[in-house]
DNA sequence: CACTCATGGAGAAACGTATCTCCAAAGGCT
DNA sequence: AGCCTTTGGAGATACGTTTCTCCATGAGTG
């Protein structure tokens, strides 16, 4: 009793009740030393199970929740975890990527929340005021530039970084990404035998690794099989240009029978212009691309869409995330070389660890010349496009 | 320098250099005390810029980085919003309101970002451990159930909050919303001057503000009219329910002549279902939906939509939580009132204060008898961006 | 009885910042 | 010369936890 009114009586205001209840408050209330709260409501230390409850009780009754702020800086530990999204001008995330991220996000945050962690969400650039404002316990990455300087602070100043997206020349804690290539040679080779006999590609002018390795793949396999490539490439972050590059690359003089698009809109962008040509999906024209988007489930005809699995990869990378913060905690991230079968982890001594997780190619009417099933969706009367 | 030394010096341990560097170790290495460092890195105190600059230039090179954690506790500001996500299941939100609130939450988060917060994605479970484990500074919350615990609890703890949405029973410190009524009011007459005989109505049986004024508001019309309300109800969280109930609702013997669909998939759902019955719209029936989705640009025919504005809603609740956070802090968030220009605000005096904000019709083929332009739209010269 | 040991719990030291209070020194004024 | 004011900056405290250390007390054991 001396104890607590000793501890609580330390505040030399006299009436104040309108400020929320204190773990002393809780003490004083109790009869008990602010330890002993604290034990108590946390689980720890050596107390008699009545000592325990009588405790919580006097705490639900006085409404006390304790202080986050506290707690973490006590505990260095925030439970909060960074999820960058790039910005463009004013708006977060571009048109391009919405619905991956958006599937992404969604996923991560309730991988997060289950293990007891809430997301943030940070802009990419690393100047911004807010990044210094937060205690994070760890951050996730979004296709990092190649030396992107934010991540290469936050990784400096200790936090842990999980890429979703290989990293380029970036030291991250670990990484998630597609197999890239296999996708597009699966692809390629569904295509082929679809019938096309020569396969373009709508690509991207940027340097992320997505677009590389996707683009390297097709021109690899296009030197393999002795095709010559036919490809255009547009700005991806501009979301009118898709059309425009769409509507050339079908313009060409050695134009492709089948197209795989990189990016989400391509599919609209290349039925569109394949209308505008004259061109017949799929029977002039095979089409395939990459999409989250079940809108081409029900365009068109129906376009076969590559899924990147975003919501996989948004529970991976958070796991990940999750076990450097709680494994390791001091500096050198290594522990998580055994935290994870390696199964899928690439083989490299070399780190950082990064894990590749499979594609799904959902085909449908766009990549097939012969019906897949039987047609009858549209009875579709006279009114036709 | 012997205040330096003194300070800094506490630290009992001898060689730890692994530790990130603290204000002390910056008050050390410039010669000053804790206070200067941070009066100069704040730009706070009367301190010559001589001064100033050399403390930063000391922070700089140690790599001196504010504790986020302490800041918080110190001055009881974490900069973080939570931004509430209902959830089904597993998943963060469903399927109906995805778009809407992948477009609002982006745009909250870029207004957020803009004023030196960050939003914190937590489920709307007021049960979720953790939410007593992060220090935020207000809330924002999407459509609130009556007499929300969550709500309750977060206001009577003296978070601010804002709801995205008329609150139904529950105190916060401000809403905002649609003008769901005058929406649906626009809608039928819409419909009504493109030659509607008989508008039905496609709405949901939950009891949340949104589907309960909307279906008033209908009910209404149809009331002054004269017309005999045709509507059909389903569960609007699960995504199967809707095309079965379109299907309803155009094989009734009384079928309508023209259908709104309160939810955004109504619009696939309906043009399905029209499809089956051998209608063609506009010609047989006259389709509108509310959606924030622009694949209703380029469905077969192009769909009339409400859109709900979720990028406006999401920027006025966050600025308007922020005023609320940096106005008041003292737990009754009155002052409020005067923080806005009262032109769209409700006028009543009793709290909380609702901002009305104004909807838009996407007016499409769907809902025209006659083609509003000429059809032309895709001589599309290459040369375009 | 003299011990060891387990039990229950109190004290106090951080965690790292912001800020309030206060003091010394250096002008500026009559 | 004495007083007031401004400037520059140091000291100390509080924010509210968690947790390490340590001390009583009582029970078991030889």
């Amino acid at each position: 009793m001396t104890a607590a009114a000793n501890q609580s009586g330390r505040r030399p205001t006299t009436s104040r009740r309108l400020e929320r209840a204190g773990i002393r408050d809780v003490a004083a209330a109790a009869g008990v030393s602010i330890t002993t709260v604290s034990d108590a409501l946390n689980g720890k230390g050596r107390l008699p199970d009545e000592t325990r409850s009588r405790v919580r009780e006097v705490a639900e009754r006085l409404g006390y929740r304790p202080s986050a702020a506290a707690r973490t800086l006590r505990t260095g530990r925030s439970g909060l975890i960074g999820l960058t999204v790039t910005t463009y001008g004013e708006e977060p995330f571009t048109f391009t990527e919405f619905a991956y991220f958006a599937e992404m996000a969604r996923a991560a945050t309730s991988a997060a929340l289950g293990r007891g962690y809430a997301l943030v969400v940070l802009p990419a650039s690393s100047r911004h005021d807010v990044w210094g404002n937060i205690a994070l316990d760890g951050t996730v990455v979004i296709d990092p530039p190649d030396q992107d300087p934010l991540v290469s602070e936050l990784y400096r100043s200790g936090v842990p970084v999980v890429s979703d997206g290989k990293p380029g020349n970036c030291p991250v804690t670990a990484w998630v990404d597609n197999d890239h290539e296999a996708a597009v040679l699966g692809i390629l080779d569904h295509l082929s035998e679809a019938g096309a006999r020569r396969i373009g590609l709508l690509t991207g002018t940027s340097t992320d690794t997505y677009t590389r390795l996707s683009t390297e793949a097709y021109l690899g396999w296009c030197a393999k099989v002795g095709q010559e490539p036919v490809y255009e490439t547009y700005p991806a972050h501009d979301p009118a240009a898709g059309a425009v590059a769409a509507d050339r690359l079908l313009a060409r003089p050695d134009r492709p029978d089948a197209v795989y698009g990189l990016f989400d809109p391509n599919g609209t962008d290349l039925l569109a212009a394949a209308r505008r040509y004259g061109l017949r999906v799929p029977d002039d024209l095979l089409l395939v691309c990459c999409s989250e988007s079940d809108v081409y489930a029900t365009t068109e005809p129906p376009i076969t869409t590559l899924s990147l699995k975003p919501r996989k990869i948004g529970t991976t990378v958070v796991n990940l995330l999750i076990d450097a913060i709680e494994g390791v905690d001091s500096g050198t991230g290594v522990d998580i070389a055994r935290l994870f079968p390696p199964r899928f982890r690439t083989a490299g001594t070399g780190p950082p660890p990064g894990t590749l997780m499979p594609t799904e190619l959902i085909v449908r009417a766009s990549s097939q010349r012969r019906s897949p099933r039987t047609t009858v969706s549209p009875p579709r009367p006279p009114g036709e496009v």
